[in-house]
DNA sequence: CGGCATATTGAATAAGATCAACATCGGTGG
DNA sequence: CCACCGATGTTGATCTTATTCAATATGCCG
C-alpha cells in the first residue's frame, strides 16, 4: 500500500461521523466547517503511516504495559481493547470499528491490551510524529481532540450500563452497534459471543439466553448466531430505559 | 472572587498531576516541558471565567440534554456525573475532584447530568470562548487534550469493573479515590454510600456489607461511616486482581 | 434533645453464574 | 463433495452472589 493512498478503504460515513463531532453554530471555531468539510486533517495524519499492518483475528496489536509509541487508525475490521485478571476473567473495555483511531493514551504505557476482534488492517502512526505534526497543523490537534471526545462519550454510555440488567445491557449493545456500523438491518456481529459477554459483563450463556429471548419476543430475528435483524428497534430502545 | 485570582485554591498536586500527563522524552513536542512547568495554559483558560459559582450538595450543575455551552473547572468539592433511568435507578458515571475539568463533550448537548456530590465551587467557562482561545494558543488546546486523555483513562479503568465482583469493585474504588485525593490514610469519602453504590453498580446494602467485611478482615478501619483508614493497601490491591 | 438522613444488619428472593450436555457452524482434508 | 473435527453457540439444572425487603442503628443538624 502506498503512503499516498493511505488505505482509505473504510466507509466514508465513518469519516463523516468523525468530522461532525463538535459541529455547532457557524461561528464556533471548532465547528463543522473546520472539521467536517476538509479531509486534509485525517489525510495529514495518515500520511505519517509508512505501511499498513494486517492482524488476524485474536492477534494482539499491543499489550498492557507496552509503550504508547504508536497510535492506530483502523481501516478494516474491528478491534477490542481489554484487560485480563488474575482469576482468568477478561473485561472488554471497548470495541473499535473501521474509521476510528485507537491506542491514544495520556500515559507512557498502555493500560489495556488491544486485539483484533476480526481480521483487520491498521495503520500504525508514530505518536511522536503525530504530535510533532499536530504542533504545526492545528487541524491535526483538533482532529485528535475530536477523536478523544467521541471515545469519551462512548465510554460514558458504556459505563452507565454497570448497574443495568442483562436485557438492558444487550439491547443497548445491539442498538449502539447498529448505529456505529450504520446497519439498520442484517446486523452482522463483528465479534464472538464471548467478546460481547466480556464487554457487557455477562456470561456467554446469559448473552445467548437474552438474545434468544429477544428473538422469541419478536424484537429481532436470526439467520445465524452472528447475523441478526433488528426488526423492532423501538422495543429494544424501550428496554434500554 | 476576582477574575485575576481565578479561585486557585485547589491543591497544587492536582494541577501537577494534570500537567505531567503525556510527559515522555525531552524531544516529545507535548512533553513535560510543554505542559509541566508552565501554569500559563491553565491560567489562560481560567482567565475566561467571569465569576465562580457555588453549588450545595445535590444541586444540579447541568442537566442531561442541556447544551454544552459551558465547561467547568472544579476548584473546591466534588462532582458526580450521572444518568437516571425510567425505572428510578441511577448510574454515577464519574466523580470529579478539585483541580479537574468536567462538562467537556464532543456533542451539542450533555448526555449526562452533573450534580454537586459535596458543596462545591466551580468556574464556568464558555465553551466557545475556550475554543476560540485554543485556536490562538496551542497550549490551551493541548491542555484540553491532556484533560480528556486523563478522563479517558479513568473511564477505561472504571469500565473494566463491569464484570468484577463486589469486593473487587469497592477495593478498586477505595484505592483509586485515595490516589486521586492524595490521602493515603484517613480517607474521607466525599460522597454518600448511595453515590458509591450507583458508581460501582451495587446496592447500598452490599456496599455497606463489603466495607464492614474489609474492616473485619483488618484491611481498613473506620472512625465513622465516611472516614476510613486504609491500613492494608496491599490487601486491597490483591483483591483488585 | 428531637427528627430526618444515612448507614448497618438480617432474612427471603431473584438474577445471573456455573456446570454439564448437546447442537451448530465453519473450515480442512480425504 | 462430503465427513470429520474443533470452535462456537444453545439449552437445562443447580448453585452463588447480590438484591430486595424489613428492622434497627447511628449520625447530623436544627
Amino acid at each position: 500500500m502506498q503512503p499516498g493512498s493511505h488505505g482509505l478503504n473504510f466507509e466514508l460515513k465513518h469519516y463523516q461521523a468523525l468530522q461532525i463531532v463538535w459541529a455547532e453554530s457557524p461561528v464556533d471555531p471548532l465547528s463543522a466547517r473546520t472539521y467536517g468539510e476538509d479531509p486534509r486533517a485525517l489525510h495529514g495524519i495518515l500520511a505519517l503511516c509508512q505501511r499498513s499492518s494486517r492482524y488476524r483475528r485474536d492477534r494482539v496489536i499491543f499489550f498492557e504495559g507496552d509503550p504508547t509509541d504508536y497510535l492506530f487508525f483502523l481501516s478494516r475490521g474491528s478491534v477490542r481493547t481489554c484487560r485480563s485478571f488474575k482469576d482468568g476473567k477478561r473485561s472488554v473495555v471497548a470495541f473499535h470499528v473501521a474509521g476510528e483511531f485507537f491506542g491514544l493514551d495520556g500515559e507512557m504505557t498502555h493500560s489495556l491490551r488491544a486485539e483484533a476482534a476480526t481480521d483487520t488492517t491498521v495503520m500504525p502512526l508514530k505518536r511522536s510524529a503525530v504530535l510533532a505534526k499536530a504542533v504545526h497543523d492545528r487541524r491535526i490537534s483538533d482532529f485528535l481532540l475530536v477523536s478523544m471526545a467521541k471515545e469519551l462519550r462512548r465510554l460514558r454510555e458504556h459505563t452507565a450500563l454497570i448497574s443495568r440488567n442483562a436485557q438492558c445491557r444487550l439491547a443497548t449493545f445491539l442498538i449502539d452497534l447498529s448505529a456505529r456500523t450504520g446497519k439498520t438491518e442484517n446486523l452482522d456481529l463483528p465479534m464472538s459471543h464471548q467478546d460481547i459477554a466480556d464487554y457487557v459483563g455477562l456470561s456467554i450463556e446469559t448473552v445467548s439466553r437474552v438474545i434468544t429471548q429477544f428473538e422469541r419476543s419478536g424484537f429481532i430475528s436470526r439467520t445465524s448466531a452472528r447475523s441478526l435483524m433488528l426488526g423492532d428497534r423501538n422495543a429494544l430502545m424501550r428496554i434500554m430505559a
